[in-house]
DNA sequence: TATGAATGAGGGTTCATTCAT
DNA sequence: CATGAATGAACCCTCATTCAT
């Protein structure tokens, strides 16, 4: 009986948490209105705040979980022994199947958690956290001799990081779909191969560009 | 006597212009209040609104020259004649300039521009033109033969800005000066090696990467 | 079986009201919460509703005992035949004892009976019904000629009670412990002494004092 | 110029305290609502924000009012040489005078000041520096050999002020008016007549008493 | 009895904006 | 031009109380 209530309130926590993730989708963390939440979600505003403390809480809800299934994946993908382009490729596809599964989070990401104001401290360190992740794979590339050596770990990432981010950018703004997953894997493709081999024309042409 | 009251008035204009981008950068918009404007630029804060509409209007001020200039640098390295590199190493000079010379703009461009949710419609809008000029020069490029085409332009745009910003956006948020010109020579060097050249070690253990 | 019942629910309000009194004492009534008394008792704090019916009956019941006693010893102490001055040490003895042993009961009583905005109007009809019980006594002294006559009942029962209350109100502000019982007769003895014969030195430097 | 209208603010200001004045002694700290207390006014609520930090702010203005002028009373009483009766009598008229001139403020003494729970650490501490000068008082009476040196100085201290205070307390409750000044002489009277020479008969009857 | 989900009145506070002076 | 008094919409949050289970 206990744990069927406990199934309830989570069920109902969770209703409240879907309703967040639209709102703040749609309003952004300041204009979005606890009522506007508790309304989405079918309740009163009072309701609330019985399963999160506060906006900011509910907010910080969306945040971990984000946050936290991101870690996952990247400490799996290390455990998993894949090379480096399967793990940069297990990146990008991650934030490509959120932006199928679950939109209203990943547009948050893009608006809300990855930029803006709220909250800088806790934001920043959670992305930090990320980058320090990624600049380790990179690091290890380097390490294996996949990766060159005269661009700094730290430099790849930007790069790697700040490019994917900006396709899913251009992605949600457009309010792009993805069809299917051979889509998925052309994006995918299109990032990692501009990423590891370059823009430029490998032919005769290209090689002038600097000269 | 017109003209100098003009002058005056544009004088006044420029300061509050400036008490502006310095608080919308330490609080945000939203946390930003036309009182601490007026208190940073030592007026009342009645007389923000003798010459700004409001705060919004103030806001779109600021987001207005940054793109003009930004629009303006374009269109001026597209008629100087300059080849793919030069136009893309200017862009990146440009950010890294101002980041130099008016560090509160750019951390305003990073947190509240580039994203965020304020006034959504026309930010995007600006925010698209850039785009569009950024994948005429790509495209340039790849009529040109310095690009390679089996990546669309407007992917090579992404991954170009994409990683640009978040270079920009780290040191921002890490607060980190830019020193001397080598440095800012550095880092363009680093960002357009790696998007021109891929990121791939290019000796015999790079290679197997894929297989 | 029905008696067991009832007194089980006697219990169970027992705990409540014990734990109401601890929460009342250290957030006073406005600050404090009925699912705070809940936690401390234990229990839900719906299941406070079954046994009283309101925040402010439960408070009612805290005030109920605390007068209730109180009169119950003024009747005892009157028909126990026993003069002015036994009576007078019962009430104030009635103070120190409950400071001992029921201090929550106390500071209430100082920080929330005794003054303050909740309920002004049966409050004062209780503190009223004391007074005038108290006036009794100190009319009573007066006809028996133990009490000065020129100084009206009612006089004498305000610098009475009023200086008792600031003694315990000092003590329970300050933490005071009473560690024995030689300490309340000192308390209530210096209180009544002063009361009685006066803080004047009734030698020779005292006379002067009003010249 | 400048000072006309900082006149006017203070003028403003004033309005606001003085109703503010009236609504927490009608209600309670608790109770009193900004609306109410604008509306008292005559204004928006809205400006007494404009004027005042918050509620609280408002109602610590009230409180350093009271304690400022009762401490420089204190302060003038102490300096002006005056013997041990003078100074009782002042103080004791200084709480009468308040009754008459500002009853809201005496009121809101009694009520929310000397006691209930709002605030209490600053409460007490202005409480605790006024039982100080006081003591100081009786000290000196004693070292004056005015006072009786068997009962200790921060006794007589408690006596004298919770007899006073009592007073004060059920005029309050009473809505009792100070009808003259004779009224207000017959009180001081009564209250250091019995504080100074006790309140027992000293005829021979009285001795009896503890007997 | 017992629980705690659910409600919503209620109030404090912020701050953009207006406007009389 | 300049000031800052004045307004009030807006919104977060608390918590006593009810009631289905």
């Amino acid at each position: 009986m206990k744990k069927g209530n406990g199934q309830l309130r989570l069920e109902k926590q969770a209703v409240i948490f879907e309703a967040a993730l639209k709102v703040f989708r749609q309003k952004g963390f300041h204009k979005a209105r606890i009522a506007d939440i508790a309304a989405q979600a079918g309740i009163s505003y009072g309701l609330v705040y019985h399963y999160y403390n506060n906006k900011e809480g509910l907010f910080n809800a969306i945040l971990h979980l984000w946050w936290e299934d991101l870690y996952r994946l990247m400490e799996k993908t290390r455990q998993g022994g894949e090379n480096l382009y399967q793990r940069l490729r297990n990146i990008i596809l991650y934030f490509l199947d959120t932006y199928q599964d679950n939109p209203d989070l990943i547009h948050i990401f893009i608006n809300e958690i990855s930029r803006s104001s709220i909250n800088l401290k806790p934001r920043l360190d959670y992305f930090k956290k990320f980058m320090v992740i990624t600049e380790g794979i990179m690091a290890d590339g380097q390490k294996a001799g996949f990766l060159r050596r005269d661009i700094e770990a730290h430099y790849l990432t930007y790069i790697f990081l700040g490019a994917m981010e900006t396709f899913i950018s251009v992605m949600v703004y457009g309010d792009q779909k993805i069809r299917n997953d051979q889509q998925k894997e052309r994006i995918a493709n299109s990032l990692l191969e501009v990423f590891l081999h370059g823009a430029q024309n490998s032919g005769q042409e290209g090689a002038k560009l600097q000269s």
